[in-house]
DNA sequence: GATGAATGAGTATTCATTCAT
DNA sequence: CATGAATGAATACTCATTCAT
């Protein structure tokens, strides 16, 4: 069936995507790691810049969908913050592949612009609507729960783009970073890699 | 002297950069813009990529070293923390031109990944000292800094780039995002845009 | 039985080819408005090009088999080259299409050279015959007949072209274009559509 | 200079339209046949629609503004009719190169249709007001001189390229063509090439 | 007969870069 | 220093045709 060769599409694109970079993957170069002729991409996606967008979107809106659906791996106590920002670093471990290609591309790049936006936007409801049954911001103005918001998200952002990505580290440190970040427990002193993945 | 013709050509090209995107903006908009011939550019750059990672270089150090230099604008009270935030959120509003152009192609883009990885470490270098001066976390490893080095970064730049950049907010609410993200100060509940600029 | 399918491939190129012309028309545009399937085509015909030259065939000779019958309609009274010229008009009237087609796509054009070549001889030797048994070129040549006829022949073509095709005129006017060409009669000075159609 | 680059690329193009038609030939065979650079031809012409919309709108417009300016040769006796359709026969035996690429591709071919469409007006104006001066049609209304000049277009137009294009007739047979057509003179019985070139 | 998914050769067009003036 | 005409390698996309089902 078709399918078959849309999704060895995607995936060799995806793959290609997260190592060269949109611009610089060529769409024969996708077909070519696909094994499918140059035609057959076309028959499943009308150009390059749409393949792009399908995989950016379908890929954070399942970042955003799984965060919404409730805290990953059924963690739920009562220390909601910390459960927030470790369910988003779990969350985005899973998605690494996207999160490299979202930061190599440009977060508000040209191609994609509209579906970030919407993405980011989607994020923030859940994180600001978690912020208010958390209760911790009682006096925050709607304006004040969504710059919140967002400064978690940057943090989230950029702390598992450097680990998960950067320095290549595995699920067993989430725990870790997620309590250094939100500054709640005192483990994980050690074992984590540094800069230079020492 | 020729110095004004490269300068013409910076000035173009960052206005382009910021408009349109790197990739999008053509060595001929350059020119045009700048109001020289086609082969002026070459006497200045060795290439486009050249002219990009220059131009990215510059303003990343500009910001990194700006950092390093101490508090702006001559603020410097005991809450450390405080100032820090909003000594960030002040050089990144003075740079949102950068802010954007690294937004729209990409922290780590192809191009000027290096760039990019140089200034972020040196941010983290800078944010680090900082914790380690303020004293707030005596216990931290040197990765648990690290982390919350990254952390104070990536809220910083989104919050800076949602505010700053999309909702093109003013200097005026410098302090008031400033307050909210550290949950410092209780002014400024409303004034500032909301998703949509209202 | 099979002729319905390859009959409605033929309706839907000839509407097609009128429309847009050989070029622009694509398999897929006739298999979509045929409603057959893209491999059906291949059945019927050996490529698009066969199918052009089979339409452009058939109906090419049955413009000059139908001139070679005789005159339309049963007109036969002594002015034989007023019947002549009518009856060719009539009979390019009702094939509008193809003259359309034609027009659209060249005389010569690379695809049916050979047959519009064929197509435009017979019609000069059924003129060139008509022009003989009329007796009003006693004293012409084989050559000067043929220009004589080829004269005829472009003359009618570009006047049904510029009265029923563009300023699509109806059969009632066959009589009046007739008189004004030939210069006989004198009726209809009024009622036929300017060059825009007033 | 650059025009010399340009007229290269026409002269070429030219050719190789009449040769092979404006679909078989490939911009790399014209810069190949002009000696210079695929990317020159984007210098000098939008497209390969638009160096032939160029070529055709120039030369029809040279053929209408030829017969506007008068009888060729500087003929002009009282035989205005015949004088008429011999300047049109020397004027098309001089741009048979475009007359042939204009029937090969289609009168009214997409490409072209308009520029097509207002050379025909333009030559039936002339010739309309050629009629009318001539006073041979005293009783004709407006639409009755439009079809009878459109009849003499058509008239001379094929002739025009069965013998100077199919045929390959010299312009010493302009003057028998001529007078054959119009059934003035006797001349000419023989020497003209029939229809196998003979 | 009929299908339509798959093919891949073919082509117009772009644009960073060069270099003679 | 400055120019801008010329370059040509690079690439996304098309579409007639095939063939396994």
């Amino acid at each position: 069936m078709g399918e078959e060769k849309k999704d060895g599409i995607i995936e060799a694109a995806l793959k290609l995507f997260e190592e060269q970079g949109y611009h610089q993957t060529k769409v024969s170069d996708i077909v070519r790691a696909a094994g499918v002729a140059q035609g057959t991409f076309y028959l499943y996606f009308q150009s390059k810049e749409d393949l792009f967008r399908s995989i950016a979107k379908s890929c954070l809106e399942e970042i955003s969908g799984t965060l919404k659906k409730g805290p990953v791996d059924g963690l739920n106590d009562n220390e909601v913050f910390y459960q927030m920002i470790k369910s988003c670093l779990t969350i985005y471990y899973h998605n690494k592949t996207i999160l490299r290609i979202i930061y190599r591309n440009g977060v508000a790049s040209q191609e994609i612009a509209d579906i970030s936006e919407a993405f980011y936007n989607d994020m923030m409801l859940i994180i600001k609507q978690c912020l208010l049954e958390s209760g911790e911001y009682p006096d925050y103005s709607e304006q004040q729960l969504e710059i919140t918001a967002y400064a978690k998200i940057g943090m989230v952002e950029l702390v598992a783009y450097q680990w998960f990505v950067v320095r290549n580290c595995g699920p067993e440190h989430i725990d870790c970073i997620a309590q250094t970040i939100t500054g709640m427990g005192n483990g994980c002193k050690t074992g984590l890699p540094g800069v230079n993945g020492a």
